[in-house]
RNA sequence: UUCAAAGUGGUGCAGUGGGUAGCACACAUGGCUUGUAACCAUGAAGUCGCAGGUUCGAAUCCUGCCUUUGAAACCA
C-alpha cells in the first residue's frame, strides 16, 4: 500500500501498519512529538491500522487537531487524579476544548486547594508514564463493565450511542474511561500543563438534571508556550470591560439602584452620545426615518405580539392584573411600537421600502445569574430599526441592512474582529417557531445566497433563529473568548400577518409586507464593553472622551491654557485643561494614564511664541496625525508662528 | 435559577479570636512655581454588606438574607 505523506512523498508497506509505526518508521523523533493522524481529512487515532493507499499526515500538538488530542489525554489523566484522592466521584464527560479542557465529575465541589492537590497526582500519574492502550466492547458488555464500575454516567452514553456506534475504551494503567479518542501514546508525553478553575455544570446541559462539578485546565506541547499562555490569561483580566471600565469612570454600579443597572459617567456617557449621534446622521444618509415611540404599553399590546403568554417573565410588568385596570409593561423590544407606526397610515407599494429606525431603550427583566458588566443588562439601548418592504425589495434591503452593518464596524475598526452566522430554526423543535416548514427553508436559502454572493464567510447554527424568521448574527468575543451578538439582521415573513400589516399594490389589492428586523451599532453598552476589550481603553480619536488634554507648565500660564482651551472647544474638539499646580511630569503622567490621546504642553516659551509642544500617544496612525494637523491649524488661527512638536511616542 | 468564591474609608487591597482596624491611590489644606511618567508636609474620611447567634470580648466563628464575580442553564 502507498502512503502519501503531507510534504508529498510516499511510503510503501508490505503490511498493514498503525500510524505510530509509520511515524515511528520516518523519525523517533517525530514518533515521540505524534499525538494523532489525519487519513484522508478524518483524525484517527495513532493506533488506527493503515491498511489501504491513502493520505496520511502526523499530527502533533502544533496543530490544531494535534493538540486537542494531547488535551484530551490530559483530561484523563486529571480524570484518573481525581479518581485516586476521591474514589466515590462519578465520571461524566471530559473533552478538550478551544482554551484547553474540562472534566465533570459527580461529587463535592472543588477548592482551589483541592485543584492543587489534584495537579500535584496528575504530576504523578504522568511521572508513573503509563502506556494508554484501546480496547472495544459490544454495547452489552460495555454497559455491565461500567456497572460493574458504578459510572451511571457512562452507562447512560453507552444507551445514547447509535446503535451501529463502536465502542471504545482507553485504558491508563488502573484507570479505564469510556472515550472515542484520539489519544497519546503514552501519559509521559504530557509536558505542560494547569487547571485553572472549578465551577458547576449541569449533566448534559439540563438544569433538571443532576449539577456535576467541572474542572478546567490547559496544556500546552511545550512549558514556555503554556507560561505564555498563563500570562495572557493575567493579561486579559486588565482588559476586561467590567474592571477597565470602572477603572477609567465609564461606568459604574450602584447596589442600591439595582443589580446590572449600570450608571454610565461622564466620559462613557459621551463615548456613547459619540456613537449614537454618527449613527442617527448616518442612517438619515442610507434612507432612514426615525421613530421615537413610548418603554411601556399596555398588556394589551403584548398580547397581540404574544410576549405576554411566552415571555411574561422576561419582562417588567406593572400593576397587578387582579387589581388594576389596566396593566403596563415596559418593552422588551421595540418591533410592534413601529409597527403600529406604520399602521397609523394606508400604504401603497410606491411608499415601500419604509425604513423605520430609533434609539430605543428596551427592558428586559433577565435571571440574576446572566447579567454581567455592560454585556447583559436589565436596561440597554439598541440602534433599532425595521425595514417594512415589498417580497420583491426583500434581498436588495437585507444587502442594504448588512452593507451598512459592515460600515459600522468598519468606523469602529473591528471588521477583522467579528464571525457572521447563519441563525436557523430548529427543524426538530417546531413548536418554538411560527410558519410553514417551506417558508423557513427558503428564506434561509435567501439569506445563504445574500451571504454567499457578498462572498462573506459565515457559519450556520440550528436552532439560534427568533421564533419568526432566521437571521443573520454579527458575533464578537469577549477577552475569554466568550460569544456574544453584536449585531443581528432578521428575516421576517410572518409577523406581517400577526399584525395586519398591508400596501395597496399596483392592482389595488392589500398585500402582506415583509419585515426586516435589524440593528447598525447595536446595543450601546455591548457595543461599548467590545470596545473597552478591543482597545485596552486606547480608543480611536474620534470616539475618547477626552480627546486633548492642555497641560500649564505652572500657574503662571493658566490663562495662556484656558485660551488654547477655548479654541479647541470652539473647533468641536473634546478637550480639557489641567490647572493644577503640579509639576509638569506629574500631569502628564497622569494624562497617560487617563489615556488621553494628546497632550499640549504650553510654558512660558509657547505662550510668548503663540505655540503648543503636542505630545501624542501615536505613531503611524493616519487619524491622529489628522488631528494633530488640525490641532496645528487651530493653533495658527490663535496666530500661533510655529509648532514645535516633540518625538511623537506611543504609550 | 443552580453551585462556588468574595464583600473592610471614594477606589484597589492587607488584616485566621486579644491593645485605638492598617496600606496605596484619590480627596482637602499649606508650602513649592515647576519643561515632558510619581514634589514635600499636614489632615479628613470606616456602624468592616445587612440581620441575628456563640463569646467576657467578633472584621475574624455560626445561621439567614442582600450584593458582586466565575461557571452552567437562559437569551423574544
Amino acid at each position: 500500500m502507498k502512503i502519501t505523506l503531507k510534504d508529498g512523498s510516499v511510503k510503501e508497506y508490505e503490511n498493514a501498519k498503525t500510524i505510530y509505526d509509520i511515524a515511528l518508521d520516518i523519525s523517533e523523533g517525530l514518533a515521540r512529538a505524534a499525538t494523532a493522524g489525519e487519513v484522508d481529512g478524518r483524525v484517527e487515532d495513532l493506533r488506527t491500522v493503515i491498511d489501504k493507499d491513502c493520505e496520511l499526515n502526523i499530527l502533533t500538538a502544533n496543530d490544531e487537531k494535534g493538540l486537542a488530542a494531547l488535551r484530551h489525554t490530559t483530561s484523563h489523566v486529571l480524570a484518573e487524579a481525581v479518581k485516586r484522592v476521591r474514589p466515590e466521584a462519578k465520571l461524566a464527560i471530559g473533552p478538550s476544548i478551544d482554551t484547553g479542557f474540562y472534566y465533570d465529575f459527580d461529587t463535592e465541589p472543588f477548592s482551589r486547594e483541592d485543584l492543587d492537590e489534584i495537579e500535584k497526582e496528575m504530576k504523578k500519574v504522568i511521572k508513573e508514564g503509563a502506556r494508554l492502550t484501546r480496547f472495544t466492547l459490544p454495547r452489552e458488555e460495555a454497559i455491565a463493565f461500567m456497572k460493574e464500575k458504578e459510572e451511571p454516567y457512562k452507562v447512560e452514553l453507552i444507551e445514547d450511542l447509535p446503535a451501529d456506534a463502536e465502542i471504545s475504551f482507553y485504558r491508563q494503567g488502573e484507570f479505564v474511561d469510556l472515550c472515542a479518542g484520539p489519544h497519546l501514546m503514552s501519559t509521559k508525553n504530557i509536558k505542560a500543563f494547569k487547571l485553572i478553575s472549578s465551577s458547576m455544570a449541569y449533566w448534559r446541559g439540563d438544569s433538571n438534571r443532576a449539577q456535576l462539578q467541572r474542572i478546567y485546565g490547559t496544556a500546552f506541547a511545550k512549558k514556555e508556550e503554556l507560561a505564555q499562555y498563563l500570562e495572557h490569561l493575567e493579561d486579559i483580566k486588565k482588559r476586561d470591560h467590567n474592571k477597565l471600565g470602572r477603572e477609567m469612570e465609564l461606568f459604574t454600579t450602584v447596589d442600591v439602584i439595582g443589580q446590572c443597572l449600570p450608571l454610565l459617567m461622564p466620559k462613557g456617557a459621551k463615548m456613547i452620545q459619540t456613537m449614537q449621534r454618527w449613527i442617527e446622521d448616518e442612517e438619515e444618509k442610507w434612507g432612514y426615518v426615525r421613530t421615537k415611540t413610548p418603554l411601556m404599553a399596555k398588556s394589551d399590546l403584548y398580547k397581540i405580539s404574544g410576549h405576554w403568554d411566552h415571555y411574561k417573565e422576561g419582562m417588567f410588568v406593572l400593576g397587578d392584573e387582579e387589581k388594576d385596570k389596566e396593566v403596563f409593561a415596559l418593552r422588551p423590544m421595540t418591533c410592534p411600537f413601529q409597527y403600529y407606526v406604520y399602521k397609523a397610515s394606508q400604504k401603497s407599494y410606491r411608499d415601500l421600502p419604509l425604513r423605520y429606525g430609533e434609539t430605543s431603550t428596551l427592558f428586559r427583566n433577565e435571571d440574576s445569574g446572566e447579567m454581567h458588566g455592560l454585556t447583559r443588562v436589565r436596561q440597554f439601548t439598541i440602534s433599532e430599526g425595521h425595514l417594512i418592504v415589498r417580497p420583491d425589495q426583500m434581498v436588495e434591503e437585507f444587502k442594504g441592512c448588512l452593507a451598512l452593518a459592515r460600515k459600522c464596524l468598519r468606523t469602529l475598526g473591528v471588521e477583522e474582529d467579528v464571525t457572521y452566522r447563519l441563525s436557523k430554526w430548529d427543524p426538530n423543535n417546531k413548536e418554538k417557531y411560527i410558519g410553514d416548514e417551506s417558508v423557513w427553508e427558503e428564506t434561509q436559502e435567501s439569506i445563504r445566497r445574500v451571504l454567499t454572493e457578498l462572498e462573506i464567510p459565515f457559519y450556520e447554527a440550528e436552532g439560534e433563529a427568533a421564533f419568526y424568521g432566521p437571521k443573520v448574527d454579527i458575533q464578537a468575543k469577549n477577552v475569554y473568548g466568550k460569544e456574544d451578538t453584536m449585531i443581528t439582521i432578521q428575516w421576517d415573513a410572518v409577523l406581517a400577518e400577526q399584525f395586519d400589516m398591508y400596501y395597496i399594490d399596483q392592482n389595488g389589492e392589500k398585500q402582506r409586507p415583509y419585515i426586516i428586523h435589524r440593528t447598525s451599532m447595536g446595543c450601546y453598552e455591548r457595543t461599548l464593553a467590545w470596545l473597552i476589550e478591543k482597545y485596552a481603553g486606547q480608543f480611536p480619536t474620534w470616539l475618547c472622551p477626552e480627546q486633548v488634554r492642555v497641560l500649564p507648565i505652572s500657574d503662571k500660564y493658566n490663562d495662556y491654557a484656558q485660551k488654547v482651551l477655548a479654541e479647541l472647544k470652539d473647533n468641536g474638539i473634546q478637550a480639557t485643561v489641567d490647572l493644577r499646580s503640579e509639576k509638569i511630569g506629574y500631569k502628564i503622567r497622569e494624562s497617560r494614564i487617563n489615556k488621553v490621546p494628546y497632550m499640549l504642553v504650553v510654558g512660558q516659551k509657547e505662550e510668548e511664541d503663540h505655540t503648543v509642544s503636542v505630545r501624542s500617544r501615536y505613531r503611524g496612525d493616519e487619524g491622529a496625525r489628522a488631528l494633530a494637523d488640525f490641532i496645528e491649524d487651530i493653533c495658527r488661527e490663535i496666530r500661533t508662528k510655529e509648532i514645535r512638536k516633540i518625538e511623537v511616542e506611543e504609550q
